[in-house]
Order: C-alpha cells, then structure tokens, then sequence
DNA sequence: GATCGTTGTTTTAAGCATAAAATAACTTCA
DNA sequence: TGAAGTTATTTTATGCTTAAAACAACGATC
C-alpha cells in the first residue's frame, strides 16, 4: 500500500529452473534451485542497501570482512574473503577510501602489501547497515521453522565441504 | 600433477563466513553460507565454460533457457527468467547474434516485442556445454548421498517459497 | 650479491550488471 | 480520434568482475 511504484526495471523474480525437464539430473536440478535461492536473497539484500544507504554489496563485504576480522587486512586477503580475483579489490578500496570509510597504507614488514583497516566512519556506517541487513535477511526466511534453517544449514555445511573436496583434487595440486 | 600452473588471478576459495560470530543470527548464517556454495559452484561453472568453450556463464544460460523454453523467448521474458534487468538482456543478445548462435527478430503481432530464437549453431553448442555442465555440477556434488541431496532440494523448495512470499508482500502490490 | 622463481598488487581490455531515463508501440477510454 | 497511461526495449552512466599481463618486492640458492 505504500511505495507502489516500483522501479521499472527491477527484474521479476521468477525461476533458473523453468522448464527444467523432470528427466534432468538432482545434482543439476539442487544447483538451480541454489542459484535461484540465493539471487533472490541477493536481490533483497542489494536492493535494500541501494534504498537505504546508496550503496553497493560488494562495498559492503569489503566493510564486513573488516569489521569480523577486527583487524587490518591485506588486499590478497580480502580478495581471498571476499572469492573475487585480487584485481578487483583495488577498484573496491579506491572507491572506499575516497568515501574516508576506510584507510590503505603500506605494510611495514613487506613493501609490497597493502593493509587495509576501517575508519570510524566505515565502522560507524557498518554497524547501521549490518543491523537492516539483519531484519532484511531474518524477514526473508520468515517463512521458515527454526528446525528448518538449522537442517539447511547443517546440509549447506555438507554441501560446502563436498565442493571444496572436490575442487582440491585437480587445480590446487599446490 | 598436470596443469599446475594455476592461474595466478583465481581467487582462492576461501568464505564469506570466516570470522562470523557465534552469536550472530541463525538466518545470517544461513545466508552467508549459502552464498559461499553458489559462488564456489558457479566458479566451477563459469571456470570450466571459459576453458572448454571460451565463453561466458549469462551466455549459457540465455542459451539454456530459449533450449528450456523449446521456443523463441521474447528480451523481457528472458530477463525475467534470467532475473537480471533487461538492459542487460540487449547486449547479451547483441553478442550471441554477433556469433551466430541466436537469431532476434521483431514480433508480427506487437511491434514492440523482439523475439530471440535458437539458431542450429546455438542449439548445437548448447547440448555440448551442457553436457560438461552436468558432469561438473555432478563430480561437485559427489560427496553428498542421494538422500542428502534430496534433502537439500526440498529445504531449498521451502526457502524459495520462504523469499518469494516474504517478497510478495511489500512492493509487488500490482 | 646477482639470478631465479615466487608472491602481492595493479593495470588492461572486455564483458556483465544495475538503476534510471528515454523511446516507441500498444491500450484505454472519453 | 486523440490524450493519458502502460508495456517492451534500448540507452546512458557508473560500477563490478574476470582473465591475463605487467610490475614490484621478496626469498632462496649459488
């Protein structure tokens, strides 16, 4: 009853799965579902911190991952956080450090690392959106008995477990 | 053993949750966790799409829904079912039309509307990627039992249904 | 203490994504 | 019929993302 007019070009939130025929595999037919489920979260997520703050996710993972760590962190290990390639992270600090969220300095030890640490206005402005993101994300799964999300989480893990399993065998043969 | 020069930019798969407190809420959880096994999957994906067929995930996935749809899919509908804004659509469109593998041509009845169609070299392409597609998802998945994917699947069934009604109730009020 | 391989970061070029405004065709209804 | 509103698509500006190459500093070994 309020805000009617939504933004025309907000995508519908429809299905990856459409049209997926009954005979396809339940690996196939679990990771559709998975996209789908987690673009719709992702959807609500960004779309509540464009709304609320004008800003971005990825601006937002950088603040969380700062804040969690409680403690300065290097752009590889941010980017390793965050599972974005490393160039990305220096466009994303560029951006937050010209906005004084956060700050960038050489590391003493190693002059090739750059520490990252939060200012008091990345902090300050993190703990406002964390909490919304809280409500956003707690409203979302309302719809949810808390057996439910416990047994979705303890599958996630198992799922989680089985993918990084399966990713050390080839590549990372480091 | 083999290919081990790992390419040096690939983000090491490491997690949005590391570092999540104890006390943070069952749902953030939840989310984070999910989230790190969409993007650990859709880095398979995409991964083996750029290796094998050097191309893109949203290329495949246009392909895979017009495939799905077993007929020409108009830009807004495809949007829909992609779930990504529809500008995004036009040069998506643009590129596969460029290589031959989808056609786009304006609608008889509504000359507003721009149906896109599979070309033979497209569906061609399509069966090829998806096969690989499958067969990576699936080695994925390996380490899960039958009864844990189904498992997953239905409590993926539930948080779906969850999102799109706790969605419903505020700005879909057409 | 120069060379070789490695590691951390940035740069480049291309593509993907959003939100918002613009365009164009359709529908309604007076 | 023609003005007002709606719907389908494109355009614009900006930002995110990747992969790959470039650069710079480190560590080890000889």
């Amino acid at each position: 009853m309020e805000d009617v007019t939504r933004r025309a070009d907000t995508p519908r939130t429809d299905d990856f799965e459409t049209g997926l025929g009954a005979g396809d595999g339940l690996e196939l037919r679990v990771w559709l579902r998975l996209l789908t489920c987690s673009t719709l979260i992702e959807h609500g997520v960004r779309h509540g911190l464009h709304r609320s703050f004008e800003t971005t996710l990825p601006r937002f993972d950088v603040l969380a991952q700062l804040q969690r760590a409680g403690k300065p962190l290097s752009m590889g290990e941010l980017s390793r956080r965050l599972m974005v390639t490393n160039g990305n992270i220096t466009g994303l600090v560029d951006r937050l450090k010209s906005e004084g969220l956060v700050d960038r300095r050489r590391s003493d030890g190693d002059r090739r690392v750059q520490m990252v640490s939060l200012e008091p206005a990345g902090a300050e402005l993190f703990e406002r959106m964390a909490a919304d993101n809280r409500r956003w994300v707690t409203e979302m799964m309302a719809g949810l008995s808390r057996e439910e999300k416990e047994a979705l989480f303890a599958l996630l893990g198992r799922l989680k477990s089985a993918v990084l399993d399966a990713g050390a065998e080839d590549g990372e043969t480091g």
